[in-house]
RNA sequence: GGUUCCGUAGCUCAACUGGAUAGAGCAGCUGCCUUCUAAGCAGCAGGUUCUGCGUUCGAGUCGCAGCGGAAUCACCA
């Protein structure tokens, strides 16, 4: 059990004995005590004193007294204006620094017997290469996975592929009519990249019939509908629902490409998903749901033949779940799919990562399965909703071409963090190495950049500054680690012993027990990290420490110590230093170099 | 117009879920490399936390009203 927990525990204990008030026995009653005042944990007294009819400096004094008397860990404490700061015993953080410092799975919980978490992310359309939107969303799932998993929940990355539909019907048009065969090996670029540029050629060829034909005198509506390039796009769709075989080799063959496009951006990424979705198998699923829903009278059937469910009671309007022809909707098929995936996987929680401009879908989804059908599985779904990335121009169009690409950004970053070392003079690297370096903080950068934001909020990119490799980022953290890795391979070069005991009689002091504290709390950070799903608590704390530990580091002679035994407890502290911020970085899919 | 989210230093973001004097980075200015890695460290400057009212021992955080921004309110996905 954790101190603050014993703590808590003890308190509730001598509430009820001091002043008979009953409470709740909570490690959140405990904090850390703020730098400037004395003292290990802060008990906030100020709750009590109404109950305990006296002053706040009294009522403190009361509780320290009690507190002390009961736990050993306990050497003493002092009152400021009803702030109870309570010191423990130098022995206890040096018993937290000997289990810690040596432990390569700092901060990372057993795994659990338990049904997974299921969580949806990445959900790209196949009619276009994976942009920053796309980055974000990616960054933050798997993230969200590697935070959860070290929580111990077993956790299925599951990705939704909208492989069908009338986007890839344009580019499939466009590259009939303009193609001349044209193939990702033939043209040397990158099948998603490929297929998206014929989808900016339907809109070129499309816009200009449009042009046509409104000088021929047709409404801006009617040659919107008339135009032969979008008559053929719904004809090709058309042919595809009705299994034309020439229209499905030809999807096949174009969704490969972009396929195989999309595996080399997130492998490139550092993501991979335990199963893929493809629309195309699911958008007919739900239909059996809504006739459940009719049959239990909760779905309405429209005088038109379309059904609906009336949300009005819940404060949504009227949704359409089944069009008058009987054909599936987006709701439909995402009722479905939750259906299958809930058999599929027994989930305690299905978690999908998306963009908050989905926020009124997912309100409707959860309230049709859970309030409506009365599936179990209803309740445990939970949309995971982050802002959009905002360019300084506002948001992304791909039509007007503002869309920053996936794979240019990571080539960009690449590029920086090559500029950026070779400025700094950095030059003794194998070509090799130094490769592997560039891109460990190039991408690293980004990815610090993106996840540090919470994900309510929008953010902005500005793609004219490059993104920063000083301060609050991820080279900066990356370098941290670099310098604790060096100082080890120092000492092992000097034959020190990092893992030999520490004496008895030594514990951390100063500067030395402030980053012991520090380190004490990251396992916390992880669960509050999982509970609240953001990989931003971790990177503020992993900031924190390699700040922390940067400021010791200059001020502190490590290697340099000649007091063996000194030496010896700084270097440990180092080595736990450093696998924490590995092990953090990691949960937020960033690696970090042995040297840079 | 209804609903939801957001509003903190010039800019980009924090603030342990209601606790002590609101913190970092960038940009600006000052110092520190004959070396445990200067992608670093120390310092200066920068704030009516959008506004007002309320809730209570205590509000950036909760409630209400207003202002500003975003998203959404399709038989698109």
């Amino acid at each position: 059990m954790n101190i603050e927990l014993a703590l808590a525990e003890e308190l509730k204990n001598v509430l009820h004995e001091l002043y008979q008030i009953d409470i709740q026995a909570d490690a959140s009653l405990v904090q850390p005590t703020r730098k400037e005042f004395e003292g290990d944990l802060t008990i906030v007294v100020f709750p009590y004193v109404k109950l305990a009819r006296k002053a706040p400096d009294m009522v403190a004094k009361e509780i320290g007294d009690r507190l002390c008397e009961r736990m050993d860990a306990l050497t003493g404490y002092n009152v400021v204006k009803g702030y109870l700061n309570l010191s423990v015993a130098d022995g206890y953080w040096l018993e937290r620094l000997r289990e810690g410092f040596a432990d390569e799975r700092y901060g990372l919980f057993a795994q659990r017997e338990e049904a997974p978490v299921l969580i949806e992310y990445s959900s790209p359309n196949t009619n276009k290469p994976l942009h920053l939107g796309h980055v974000r969303n990616n960054l933050l799932g798997h993230s969200v996975s590697q935070i959860l998993m070290a929580c111990g929940h077993p956790v299925v990355q599951v990705n939704l592929v909208n492989d069908r539909g009338i986007h890839i019907c344009k580019s499939m048009v466009a590259w009939l009519r303009y193609g001349n065969g044209e193939t990702p090996e033939s043209a040397n670029i990158k099948g998603d990249h490929l297929v998206g540029n014929y989808y900016v050629v339907f809109d070129k060829h499309y816009k200009e019939e449009q042009a046509e034909l409104i000088a021929k005198g047709l409404s801006e509506e009617e040659a919107a509908q008339q135009a032969p390039i979008m008559l053929e796009a719904r004809e090709m769709l058309r042919r595809w629902e009705a299994g034309d075989p020439e229209v499905r080799a030809l999807w096949e063959k174009m969704n490969q490409w972009v396929y195989a496009g999309f595996d080399a951006t997130y492998a490139r990424l550092g993501i991979h998903f335990d199963k893929t979705y493809y629309e195309s198998n699911t958008y007919l699923l739900g239909k059996s749901l809504v006739q459940e829903g009719l049959d239990k009278g909760v779905f309405q059937r429209h005088e038109d033949g379309s059904v609906r469910v009336n949300l009005t009671d819940e404060g949504l309007d009227e949704k359409v779940l089944l069009r008058k022809d009987g054909t599936s909707v987006y709701m439909t098929q995402d009722l479905g799919t939750a259906q299958l995936r809930y058999e599929e996987f027994h989930p305690g929680k299905m978690i999908y990562v998306v963009g908050n401009e989905q926020n009124y879908h997912f309100d409707v989804l959860k309230l049709v399965l859970g309030k409506k059908l009365g599936k179990p599985f209803g309740d445990s779904i939970y949309h995971l909703s982050y802002g959009m990335v905002e360019l300084p121009s506002g948001k992304m169009k791909s039509r007007e071409g503002t869309v920053v690409d996936a794979d240019d950004l990571m080539d960009d970053m690449f590029e920086e963090a090559k500029q950026s070392t070779e400025s700094l003079g950095k030059f003794d690297f194998q070509p090799d190495e130094a490769a592997a370096l560039y891109e460990m903080v190039g991408l690293g950068a980004l990815k610090y950049f993106i996840l540090k934001v919470d994900p309510a909020k929008n953010m902005l990119f500005n793609p004219a500054e490059s993104i920063d490799f000083n301060g609050n980022t991820a080279p900066f953290i990356q370098y941290t680690h670099a310098r604790i890795r060096s100082l080890l391979r120092k000492a092992a070069e000097q034959s020190v012993n990092v893992a030999d005991a520490l004496p008895d009689g030594l514990s951390p002091e100063g500067e030395e027990k402030l980053i012991v504290k520090k380190l004490y709390q990251y396992p916390q950070v992880v669960l509050a990290a999982g509970e609240n799903l953001s990989p931003a608590l971790i990177a503020n704390y992993v900031y924190d420490l390699a700040k922390q530990f940067n400021h010791f580091y200059q001020e502190t002679p490590i290697m340099r110590e000649t007091d063996a035994a000194k030496r010896l407890l700084r270097l440990q502290i180092s080595q736990w230093v450093a696998n924490t911020l590995r092990n953090g970085m990691k949960l937020l899919g960033i690696d970090v170099p042995e040297r840079m």
